[in-house]
DNA sequence: TTGAAAGCGCTACCAT
DNA sequence: ATGGTAGCGCTTTCAA
C-alpha cells in the first residue's frame, strides 16, 4: 500500500462539535443531515444550520459508510486507457453516475494481474458495484468465479468469459459492422473488396474477418487471400503503409479497403493520396472505431462504429437498476455495430 | 445523494470472524494484515493467513479509513472531460497514483456549481489530496479560500487564481509556444503569417495573441489585422472554413497559418487542398494541442505542444511530495509549449 | 508474543 | 420533538 505516513492539519470537525455548538444531541444532527427533519422544531434545525455553518461542518462519509456499508461509489477498471475511444466512455459514464448520487473511482489495468489487483481494492474500499471495461483480448477470469458473497454486482463490457458467470453483460457486433460495411460497398458497385485485418489475439479482429467473409459469401463473391492483410493496429505505422502497398501490388487491385481501425485508415488515406490514387473515386476506405477525427480527415471517413458511448451508458444504467434490485435476473445486451457513411466511400463503381 | 436503498445479499467477513476462526486476538490480526509480523510466532501467522484464505477474507479499507483518516484516494477534478487531450492526462495520472498507493476518484465539473459540489464531495469523502485539471475559463475561485482546515492538499493544473491561495500550481508558456512557432516560420522564410484566434473567454487564446504579437514584433514585422481572424473551437467547423477563406482572399494572402486548435488546424488543411492550394508548398498550417491524431493527417501536422502529460505527471509527484512533506512551501511551475514539426510546415519561401 | 478495550464519526434503534 | 447508546470494522495504546 505504500507508506500514508502524514498528519492531517487540523483535527476534523465533527457530528459532535456540531451537536455540542447547536445545544442539541447527534441524533438531533444526524437527522437534520439526512432530511429527517419533518418532526423537527424549526429554530432548532435552524442552529443546526447556522453550527453547521459557522464550524464549517462537513459530515464524513467514510463514517457514514462503515455504518451503512454503503460507499456511494462505482469502481470502473479499465484495460485500455491507451485508447482514446476507451477513455471517452468515462465521459458518458461519469455524469449519469454521479447524477444517481455516485462517484467513479478509476483503475487501470494492463493485464490480468493488474485486474486482480484491481478489484480486491475496489472490495476492500467496498464500493457499490464494478464495471469492467475490456479490450478483446482473451483474459482468463477464474478469479472471478471465488469473489465473496459480499461482492458488489458487476457489469462487463466488451468481453467474452471464460468461465460460467453471471455478470450483466455489454456487448457489440463486430461481425454485424463488418457485413453492413461490405454490403453497403457491394450496392455501390465494388466487388474487389480488401480488408486489412488486426491481430489474430484479439476477438473483435476474428469476427470482423468472420463479417467479411460471411458477406462475400452473402453477395456470391468470391474470398481471395490476397486481398486480406495483416495491420497489426499495435505495430509500427510503417507496417500498415506496407501492407497497403502489398494490396495496390495485387493484380487487379482492390477497389475498396476496410482499414483494421481509424487510425489504420487514416494512415492508409495518405499512403493512397501519395501515390496518387483518389479516394473515394479510386478506392474506397472504410475505417473502424467511429473516433472523433474521422469527421475531419481528408475525405471525412466513413467508418464502421463501435457504440463505445452507448456501451458506458447502457453500462452504468444497468448497475443503476441491479442496485435498485438486486435479484433481477442477470441481462445480456448485444449493441449494433453501425456504418457511418461520410466522404471517403462515397462514390459509384461499374467494373 | 440519492437513494441508496439496497441489501447487501451477505454479511461481510470481518476481521472478528478471522480472529475467531484462527484462535487469536483481534489486534494479532490486525498486526499480521499490518506487516508487524517480527514478533510474532511463525505458527500463529500460518493460522491466521489459513484463516483469511478459507473464509476469503477481504478487510475493509472504510473502517482501516475511519480511524487512520487516511483513504488512500485522490480526487481529480476534471473541466473539460470531453476533451480528448485532458482526458489523456488520466492514462498517466492513475498508474502513477497507483503506484505510490492511492487511487483516483473521478469528478467532472462543466462550471463552477459543479466544481463546489465536487470539492465538497471529495471533502466529505475525505479524499488524500485533489487535483484540479481546468480549462482556461475564467472561474472564481473565493469559496477555495473558505475550506476547512482539515481539507486536504490541492494541486492546481491551468488555472489563474482570481484569490489569494497558495496551492501548488502548474501551467504551461501559451505566450512561448506561439512565439517559437511564429519564429520558426520567420527563420523559413515567412512573413504573411496568419493566426486563427480562439475565443476571447479564454485566457489560452488571449495568450496566444499575445505570443502572435510579440513574436511580430521581435521580427520586426508588422502586425495586420486582416490575418488574425476568430476560429472559435467550441463553434461549428463552417465557421473555420469561412475564417479560412476570409484569410486566403486578402491580397497578399498568408504564407502561413497558426490554428486555433488541432482540429481547427485539419480542417484549415482539408479547406486549403480543396481551393486547390498545397500544404506546405504554398501554405504553412500549424496546429496547437498536440492531439495523437496530428501525426496520421496528410500531411502531418506540426503543432505547438500543450504539455498535458508532463503536467498530469507533475501534478501527481507534486501531490505525492506535499503528502510527505505538508509543510514545503508550495511551488508554482511553468511547464513550456514547445513546437513539433511535422510536414504540414517543412517548406522555405522566398517572397 | 499476544490480548483487552477505547475510540474513529456516524447511523439507527428504542426511549421518553 | 429529541436524546442515549450500541455498534459498523478496524487500529492503537497499554497491559499481561
Amino acid at each position: 500500500m505504500g507508506s500514508l505516513s502524514r498528519q492531517r492539519p487540523a483535527k476534523r470537525v465533527t457530528i459532535k462539535d456540531v451537536a455540542q455548538a447547536a445545544g442539541v444531541s447527534v441524533t438531533t444532527v444526524s437527522n437534520a443531515l439526512n432530511q429527517r427533519t419533518e418532526a423537527m422544531a424549526e429554530p432548532t434545525l435552524l442552529r443546526i444550520q447556522e453550527a453547521i455553518h459557522s464550524l464549517n461542518y462537513r459530515p464524513s462519509r467514510v463514517a457514514r459508510s462503515l455504518v451503512t456499508s454503503q460507499t456511494a461509489t462505482i469502481g470502473l477498471i479499465i484495460a485500455e486507457i491507451e485508447t482514446p475511444l476507451f477513455l471517452q466512455a468515462l465521459h458518458f459514464i461519469e455524469p449519469i453516475a454521479r447524477n444517481a448520487g455516485y462517484n467513479v473511482l478509476l483503475c487501470s489495468a494492463q493485464n490480468l494481474a493488474d485486474e486482480q489487483q484491481a478489484v480486491n481494492l475496489l472490495l476492500e474500499k467496498q464500493v457499490d458495484g464494478i464495471i469492467f471495461l475490456s479490450t478483446s483480448l482473451y483474459v482468463d477470469d477464474e478469479y472471478l468465479t471465488r469473489l465473496p458473497l459480499s461482492a458488489p454486482p458487476i457489469v462487463i463490457i466488451n468481453r467474452t468469459l471464460t468461465h460460467p458467470l453471471n455478470f450483466d453483460q455489454i456487448h457489440w457486433d463486430n461481425v454485424g459492422g463488418t457485413i453492413a460495411a461490405v454490403t453497403y460497398l457491394v450496392q455501390h458497385g465494388h466487388s474487389r473488396i480488401a480488408l486489412l485485418r488486426g491481430p489474430a489475439s484479439r476477438r473483435s479482429s476474428t469476427e470482423r474477418l468472420e463479417g467479411y467473409r460471411r458477406a462475400l459469401q452473402q453477395h456470391g463473391l468470391e474470398y481471395n487471400e490476397d486481398y486480406v492483410q495483416l495491420a497489426d493496429f499495435e505495430a509500427s505505422p510503417e507496417t500498415w503503409v506496407q501492407a497497403t502497398r502489398r494490396l495496390l501490388a495485387v493484380s487487379p487491385p482492390p477497389t475498396a479497403i476496410l482499414a483494421s481501425n481509424d487510425i489504420v485508415a487514416a494512415v492508409v488515406l495518405r499512403t493512397l493520396q501519395r501515390v496518387g490514387l483518389r479516394v473515394p473515386q479510386d478506392v474506397a476506405v472504410i475505417g473502424t472505431d467511429n473516433q472523433p477525427f474521422c469527421t475531419f480527415l481528408n475525405p471525412a471517413l466513413t467508418t464502421v462504429g463501435v457504440p463505445i458511448i452507448e456501451a458506458g451508458q447502457r453500462a452504468i444504467e444497468m448497475l443503476l437498476t441491479r442496485l435498485a434490485e438486486p435479484h433481477r435476473p442477470s441481462e445480456q445486451v448485444l449493441l449494433p455495430c453501425s456504418l457511418i457513411v461520410r466522404e471517403s466511400s462515397e462514390a459509384d463503381y461499374n467494373d
